[in-house]
DNA sequence: ATGCCGTATGATATACGA
């Protein structure tokens, strides 16, 4: 069975409803990863995802900030579900289910890292470097070759010089340092991750995921960066059939600053 | 270096995003 799964940050589900349903109508995701949800699980508009066939979900929600969430369609049962808290923060950054195949769906955002990218003076920047040694380490503990893993989600790095609009421009800004991207090298080195964005697209390709709000004209300016991603472990990765970034999105109105991104996997 | 814009909050300014 091949399946698709979506990753997107939406920059608040309440606040960005229509666009959710636009994009549903748009692509049907047979798996749905949100982040920035802003809202607790209390408040979660439900009634939406239910009425576009998402029977299925995983909240980890929180007041205001952050959160995550995954979702699935009725033939995709989410089981084993897990919000998990890391760096003894209270932040809701990660939610993990097992998806039928003995798949296990990691959904996180990783935090966005303040701007200065000191982390002797900068907390934020502190906390993003911590939390991915943390996660690295969790899932080098875990390392088996038969896992069967994908995660996803706004990883708030963009490793290569082609994932960003001006690499030399970008080096001292947070998000594309070189401190950043050695912590997801390690990450991405934790459970010999395959990139699928990349298992397709060419790496001296540009790819951008997220566009400033604070362009006049996003699309003409084009400062993108490909902050949001999806990795599957070894043995997933013969799986991979397709991914793309569903710029499409990013004008929806009104519309997050992030685009989806979706992979096609074969469960089998 | 800054601003540009957008979202959320016991809000009418401030924190955060990246």
């Amino acid at each position: 069975m091949k399946i698709s799964i979506a990753t997107w940050n939406v920059n608040s589900v309440r606040a960005h409803l229509s666009t959710v349903e636009q994009f549903l109508a748009a692509k049907q995701p047979d798996v749905l990863c949100l982040q920035e949800i802003k809202v607790t699980n209390e408040l979660f508009p439900l009634e939406l995802f239910e009425a576009h066939g998402y029977v299925h979900h995983a909240l980890h929600g929180q007041k205001a900030y952050h959160g995550v969430a995954i979702f699935s369609k009725a033939a995709l049962p989410l089981e084993k579900v897990t919000r998990k808290h890391w760096c003894d923060i209270d932040q809701a950054r990660h939610v993990y289910c097992t998806l039928p195949g003995g798949i296990e769906l990691h959904n996180f955002y990783v935090p966005a890292g303040g701007d200065k990218p000191d982390a002797e003076i900068n907390e934020k920047f502190r906390h993003k470097l911590d939390f991915m040694t943390e996660v690295s380490a969790w899932f080098k503990r875990r390392k088996r070759r038969k896992n069967r893993f994908v995660l996803v989600g706004d990883l708030n790095v963009a490793p290569l010089e082609t994932d960003v609009w001006n690499h030399k421009q970008l080096l001292r800004v947070v998000s594309h340092t070189p401190i950043e991207v050695a912590h997801m090298d390690t990450w991405y080195a934790s459970h010999d991750w395959v990139d699928a964005v990349r298992h397709f697209i060419p790496a001296d390709e540009n790819v951008y995921s997220w566009w400033s709000y604070r362009a006049r004209d996003w699309e003409l300016a084009d400062k993108g960066r490909r902050l949001d991603h999806v990795w599957v472990t070894p043995a997933l990765a013969p799986n991979l059939r397709g991914a793309e970034v569903f710029k499409p999105a990013r004008g929806y109105q009104p519309a997050s600053d992030h685009a989806p991104v979706i992979i096609e996997l074969e469960t089998e």
